[in-house]
DNA sequence: CCCTTCGGTCTCCAATGTAGACCAGGTCTC
DNA sequence: GAGACCTGGTCTACATTGGAGACCGAAGGG
């Protein structure tokens, strides 16, 4: 095995293959999880999480609280009723967010978030923030390469 | 319009609207960004870094220092060529991360973060670890919900 | 009686992601 | 010197995902 390459610019310090492949068998209680390994449950979750509308959603409910259905659809620009329903779903799968039914006519829903989703939620809203904060100049930074790889090669 | 109705559970703080529509004309100095706003261009990055293999690759640079491209294949488990590709191009063309070509054969390519990416891979770390820590524990939730949720039906 | 509202679901169709073949072009082996 | 490597991609098929819009059911209004 040619470990001499990897170290030569400081890789592979995850998924030593063991952790990679294993991970499902007998990973239960240690914490051996790994979202750099495909299989492992947490990487599951991980991408279910790092997901445009997930984010979105939790950051609208932890800066405006409780919210509807419509509300929310309203809220996060440009989401589908598909794409809110199912991100709703999974979230609330994973006990992050609360969702009440008021059976009135029409039909009230409210989503919520709870403990666990208001502590992801806390995590996710700086990213939100930074880049809103950064735009500006990673969109400078695109220009700039655009102009440097179409250019040229006139 | 009935905005009674929005205010009932406290929605409605972002997109009043004009920042919804507009944020393409008009919104160039100011930080007038949303990244709640459908056309927004901070929306655009958003949905550019919210995204399973950009923030593992950002955070595996992150972790393991600059890296080649085949390290980062297996440093990422379960990424393809194709994406691992078009992540790398859209962080380097946005002055996240720098692409260092060798001209030796076989060739090297190396990836590294720059400040701007170092400073997003310090908010995504934490987003990665917090999900290893409550992996198990999200895991249970949908255990819980998937029973309740088949159960009953029976 | 028909129309509207709410929170979805269902059905398409376009876009996106994956798997795997291919490629350049230099080295190593035979 | 004719293959068989190696890397860092690209190109081509195919499967999965996401979006647009129709539909739905029950209550209420005109």
């Amino acid at each position: 095995m040619t470990t001499e390459e990897a170290a030569q610019t400081g890789a592979g310090r995850h998924q030593e293959q063991d952790r990679a492949q294993g991970c499902g068998p007998g990973c239960g209680q240690e914490q051996e999880l790994d979202v750099f390994a495909q299989l492992c449950p947490s990487r599951e979750m991980f991408a279910e999480l790092a997901d445009k509308w997930s984010m979105l959603i939790l950051m609208s409910l932890s800066a405006c609280g409780p919210q509807r259905f419509s509300e929310l659809q309203r809220a996060v620009g440009g989401v589908s009723r598909k794409m809110l329903t199912q991100s709703l779903r999974h979230l609330e799968r994973s006990g992050l967010v609360l969702r009440t039914v008021f059976p009135e006519t029409p039909p009230r829903v409210v989503y919520d978030l709870l403990p666990l989703g208001r502590e992801l939620a806390e995590l996710v809203a700086p990213l939100g923030r930074w880049t809103e904060r950064r735009a500006l100049q990673m969109l400078a930074a695109r220009e700039e390469f655009d102009a440097a790889h179409a250019g040229p090669a006139q």
